[in-house]
DNA sequence: CCGGTTTATGTAACCGGTACCAAAGGAGCG
DNA sequence: CGCTCCTTTGGTACCGGTTACATAAACCGG
């Protein structure tokens, strides 16, 4: 009578997976799919003994529901995404890691993306954007419009270290303050001539460093350079102005936008005989691992948190319980090691 | 006409996000849903004057295709998994970033899992099996057979730094060969009396190592010790034995499973006035960032290149190009510095 | 024993795409 | 001019779940 039935589905053999489906289940244990599926979520319209049979089925075939028919019923990915410009570097991974753990614990997956310099980092981001409930994008990452169309589209947005944008949210730490306590310690030690390493124009937080560096030197009544040395986020880049920065006479502090800088920088003056702190005191930002054990002064920086505040702040976005923006900063803290001179 | 029609479907106003389908898009453009998909996909059997049309009202409703029904419909994520069980210290970014850019280049995106010590691990990893097309999984994250499960619902899997499991691909670093340069390296310079801090039960590298530590030191003649001093894999669990040591007789060197345990050990050993490399001498394992400005000694490991192998040993096993297991062993590089004493 | 709830289950219409198959229209050819 | 053949297009049945609504069964007090 089965095989009888002109109206018997005709199974639909998909070359090699076998995937079997909630129907299965349900001609299996002799209820309807509604049935399975309130089995399923928990429902407590389901009767124990039915249940019962539903569990067995579902055991018996080895079913597991597909998170793709469940999502676009549900119309919600049950996942967030995080972009990054690049993963490299001590730095990111932490940001990462409190991101995840939070989303985790909230029930949704993470979706990672690091654009490196593809030209292509605008496409990738939007078609990130179609795969979550809500996307935290870190730094210069992405074109401002492109956000835009993202918070446009309705998929909550967390920006970190970058400014403001219409409508999403952000997370950043305190940069201002933080140089300021930087070239205070410096100048109450008796530095004057500060110079900064790092390009504002690269970054929102390079800028706000950059700002608070110049502002705080005024103020102190130190000299204040007339522009930041330009340079990347790596050690190379730390490096390549080693030549440059003896040749043309030596200051008596080099703060860095970032420890990577500082520590190529170090070495490479090392490598002219340079040292430091003794002929030249250096300070970086971050406070990554390596910093301790150079014996770098820095700037710590709650990675970790920052993290988990984006996560938390998209979880209040995406389930509803805020629609208003929210700006967070998070503190900062000086850590002076010996990279910037002995203590009177 | 319209409203008088019974059939009208009720546009049933989902509160909030407006989300416009493909067939607002077909009605707008005049055409047919089938239509619409075609010049989505850059089919060519689509008129040129009705492609026009089509993508005229694409970009007037702003339309997005939604990734959920595609995939549904095309029964694939175009998605990756990697699983880690913690995304801190810096050896996991690496592995993370090698991974993710191979992924990318691929049009797969990535999802991320770190485990931590959950209990809910095995289930948090089931679930994101039900959401990629192929699984990446680094060291004793999850158990066997929760793997074996996941291979068996058809998902490709591929193991990093862990023992090879029925029908998983896998990619880990050589650690036997390394394990013996490490130690030949130290009895040429006169260390004797050699010991190992790491826990060979903890993860398979570990294993291997210890394994091959021991092989080597019987093969060179040294004293062999009976078993490895236990310890986890963080800085922390370094400095923790640092007191043990001291108490039970410094030894000549001190083999660390990885960097992190031997930079925490360092530290840990100057602060009791005990100094590397004089009164004892560390190495270590990954050569992290950290390790080149502590100068640690250490078995440098091709993180990255893990990842992107393992990305791309998923890719074949997904689109099918190859349906045996492999299993890649990449090869690693001793790194020595001043840590394991003066070179005579 | 009966009408009114309450509980348990089934039916079918979604979610938003893809792709198979049929059909319409036009071109080329005998 | 009629008849293939090819190019475009439309209709619709999927993909695998969820859930509103209808219905049937069980329960309950009067």
């Amino acid at each position: 009578m089965d095989s009888a039935d002109p109206k018997s589905p005709q199974r639909r053999r998909t070359s090699g997976r076998a995937s079997v489906t909630i129907r299965d289940v349900a001609r299996h244990a002799g209820v309807s799919v509604a049935t399975v599926s309130r089995a399923l979520r928990g429902s407590d319209l389901v009767h124990p003994a039915t249940r019962e049979r539903v569990d067995a089925a579902i055991e018996e075939l080895r079913f597991t529901p597909s998170q793709l028919g469940r999502s676009l019923a549900e119309r919600r990915h049950a996942a967030n995404g995080i972009v990054f410009p690049d993963l490299s570097g001590p730095y990111y991974a932490e940001v990462v890691l409190g991101y995840e753990e939070v989303a985790a614990t909230l029930g949704r997956s993470v979706l990672i993306l690091s654009t490196h310099n593809r030209e292509s980092a605008d496409e990738m981001v939007l078609d990130l954007a179609g795969r979550v409930d809500g996307l935290a994008v870190f730094g210069r990452t992405v074109h401002d419009d492109v956000v835009a169309e993202i918070v446009q589209r309705g998929v909550p947005v967390v920006l970190m270290a970058r400014t403001e944008i219409e409508g999403a949210d952000s997370v950043r730490t305190e940069n201002v303050v933080a140089a300021a306590s930087v070239v205070d310690h410096l100048v109450t030690h008796g530095h004057r001539r500060i110079t900064f390493l790092g390009d504002p124009v690269d970054s929102t937080d390079v800028a706000e460093r950059w700002a608070g560096f110049r502002g705080a030197l005024a103020q102190a009544g130190a000299d204040v350079p007339e522009q930041a040395i330009p340079a990347g986020f790596k050690e190379d880049d730390g490096a390549r102005v080693a030549a440059d920065l003896v040749a043309g006479g030596l200051p008596d502090v080099v703060v860095c936008a970032n420890d990577e800088l500082a520590l190529g920088l170090t070495v490479a003056l090392a490598e002219q005989g340079i040292d430091v702190p003794g002929d030249v005191a250096v300070t970086g930002w971050d406070d990554v691992m390596a910093a301790r054990y150079a014996g770098l002064t820095t700037v710590r920086q709650p990675m970790r948190e920052m993290g988990a505040r984006a996560a938390r702040l998209l979880d209040a976005r995406i389930s509803g319980d805020r629609s208003e923006p929210r700006h967070d900063v998070l503190t900062t803290q000086l850590v002076v090691r010996r990279s910037c001179g002995p203590h009177p």
